[in-house]
RNA sequence: GGAGGGAUAGCCAAGCGGUCAACGGCAGCAGACUGUAAAUCUGCCGGCUCAGCCUUCGGGGGUUCGAAUCCUCCUCCCUCCA
C-alpha cells in the first residue's frame, strides 16, 4: 500500500529539486500503486552511526512508512577516491573483506531506523569496477570544467589557489552514474550532497533515463553547535553509545540547538514541535523539553526502561549533585616521601599532566572525600580507599598502597 | 624546465630581532550563578620538584649579547608561466 503524504516527505527538507516533479512524482506513485525507488549513498568507512546519519536515514524511514524502496548504496568504489568536500586526499582501497565487515556493522545498526523489508542494500563497485575506460571517458565529455566549478568547494579551492586534482572531478560523476545504475526515482543526501546529486540528474538524462529527483537534508550540528556533527571531532552521539551517555550529551546541548534536533532527530510530529516551542517562547522551563528530547532518544536507541533508568540518574547526579561512585577503585603506589597531590590526581587518571592538576587546585576543582583541596603542595601517604574528584564530571576511587604493587 | 607563495600550539589565525610560552577566534576545562552538563560572568587552556625553572613556532646548521622572527641547506604543500 503505498500512500502520499506531502508535509512528512517535506518535513525538515533543505531543498526538493524540483519541488513541483517529485510532488507529481510520489502523488502518481501512491495513485498507480507503484513502489519508487529511493536511494542515499553512504560512505564504506566510518560504520559507528551517530545522530547525524540518522538525519538521513529517518528521512529514509519516512519513504518506507510510505510503501517505498530504499536502496542503501554503500560506496565502496567512491569511498576510494574520498569525496573531496571535505579535506581528505585520495583514501586507501579498502580490501573485500574489510569492505564486508563495515557493511556487516552497518547493517547491524541502520534497521534500528529503517525497515529491513524495505530497504536493499548495494555497492557500487558492482557495476564501476566494470565500467570501461571508453566509458569513464563518456562519462568526464559529459561534465565541463566551467560546470565541475559551479561547485561551491571546488570553486573556493580554486579562487582561492589551492589543489583540485583530476580525481577530483570523477567523484560527482561516479555518483552520479550510480543513479543511472540504480535507475532511481528520487536521491536523498545532505545538503553538502547537492552538486553531486545534481549530476546524477544530468547523467541519467544523458543515459535516456528520466532524471531523479533530489531532495537534501540540512547537516546536523554536533554537540558544540557550531561543526557539523562526526565522530572525528567529537561532537558526535553514536546510536550505540550508552544510555546515560547518551541522555547526558543531548542535556549538554544549547537551547537553541535543541530545536535543532527537535526538527532533525525527533520523530514527534510537526505540529507538536511548534507547539513545545510556543510554550517555551510563553515562558516554560527549556530544560523541561531537553529532558523529553534526551528520553525519546535513549528509548529509541535503546529502550523506554533504559531511558528512564538515564533520566533518573541524571537528575540524580545534576541537581542533587549526588555522585556515581561505585567504579573499582584504583591502586597507587606510594613510596617514603608520599605522594603529592598533582601526581596523585594524575596517577589516577584524572587529568592529563601535573600541570593540569596544578591549575585545577588552584581553581578549586579538586576535591578528595568531599573537602575542597587548596594546598597544591599537600602530600598524601599511603591510606585506605580516598574518593578524589576533578569538577563534576571527572572521579576516581583511589587506594593508596604502601607496599610494591 | 622556470618564477613565486607557504609550513606557528586541538583547529583557524596573528606575529617578521628582544617586553613571546607566543594577539585573536573556535573548541575544551574549571569556578560562580542558575532553570540542565543550557545562558551569563570570571579564570585556565606546553611541561616540571610550580610565585621559580625547563623545552616549543616543519627539520638540520649558522649570524647575533639575544631569533618564531635574519642567512643557509633539507623535507613537505600550493600557485603561476612553459
Amino acid at each position: 500500500m503505498i500512500y502520499f503524504d506531502w508535509s512528512e516527505l517535506a518535513r525538515g527538507t533543505e531543498e526538493i529539486i524540483p519541488e513541483a516533479q517529485v510532488f507529481d512524482q510520489f502523488e502518481a506513485a501512491a495513485k498507480g500503486g507503484e513502489a519508487l525507488t529511493v536511494k542515499a549513498g553512504f560512505d564504506p568507512t566510518a560504520p559507528d552511526l551517530h545522530l547525524g546519519h540518522t538525519v538521513l536515514l529517518n528521512k529514509l524511514r519516512a519513504f518506507q512508512d510510505m510503501g517505498h524502496t530504499v536502496v542503501f548504496l554503500i560506496g565502496d568504489f567512491t569511498g576510494r577516491i574520498g569525496d573531496p568536500t571535505g579535506k581528505s586526499a585520495t583514501r586507501k582501497a579498502l580490501s573485500a573483506d574489510e569492505v564486508a565487515a563495515n557493511a556487516a556493522t552497518y547493517e547491524a545498526q541502520i534497521y534500528k531506523v529503517l525497515d529491513a523489508e524495505r530497504t536493499r542494500v548495494v555497492f557500487n563497485t558492482r557495476w564501476l569496477d566494470a565500467l570501461s575506460t571508453s566509458e569513464v571517458v563518456r562519462l568526464a565529455a559529459s561534465h565541463t570544467v566551467a560546470r565541475m566549478l559551479e561547485r561551491d568547494d571546488f570553486d573556493k579551492r580554486y579562487r582561492r589557489g589551492q589543489a583540485i586534482a583530476i580525481h577530483e572531478f570523477l567523484y560527482p560523476l561516479f555518483q552520479g552514474y550510480d543513479s543511472v545504475a540504480l535507475a532511481a526515482d528520487l536521491e536523498v543526501g545532505g545538503s553538502d550532497q547537492k552538486f553531486n546529486l545534481l549530476v546524477g540528474r544530468t547523467l541519467q538524462q544523458a543515459y535516456g533515463q528520466t532524471p531523479q529527483g533530489v531532495l537534501t537534508m540540512p547537516l546536523l550540528e554536533g554537540l558544540d553547535g557550531v561543526e557539523k556533527m562526526s565522530k572525528s571531532l567529537g561532537n558526535h552521539i553514536g546510536i550505540d553509545e550508552p544510555p546515560d551517555e547518551q541522555f547526558g550529551k543531548i542535556m549538554s546541548i544549547s537551547d537553541t540547538l535543541m530545536w535543532r534536533y527537535y526538527d532533525l532527530v525527533s520523530s514527534q510530529p510537526v505540529a507538536t514541535v511548534d507547539q513545545y516551542r510556543r510554550e517555551v517562547t510563553e515562558g516554560a522551563n527549556p530544560r523541561d523539553y531537553k529532558l523529553g528530547l534526551a528520553e525519546e532518544v535513549v528509548a529509541r536507541y535503546h529502550n523506554k526502561r533504559a531511558s528512564q533508568a538515564a533520566r533518573q540518574r541524571f537528575h540524580e547526579r545534576f541537581a542533587e549533585h549526588r555522585f556515581e561512585t561505585d567504579m573499582e577503585p584504583t591502586y597507587i603506589h606510594v613510596d617514603r616521601e608520599g605522594l603529592p597531590i598533582a601526581a596523585l590526581l594524575n596517577q589516577a587518571g584524572l587529568t592529563k599532566s601535573n600541570s593540569e592538576g596544578m591549575r585545577l587546585i588552584k581553581q578549586g576543582a579538586v576535591h578528595v572525600d568531599d573537602h575542597r583541596i587548596t594546598d597544591s603542595r599537600i602530600v598524601f601517604s599511603p591510606s585506605r580507599e580516598l574518593l578524589v574528584r576533578v569538577g563534576k564530571k571527572r572521579i576516581a576511587r583511589v587506594v593508596l598502597t604502601a607496599g610494591a604493587i
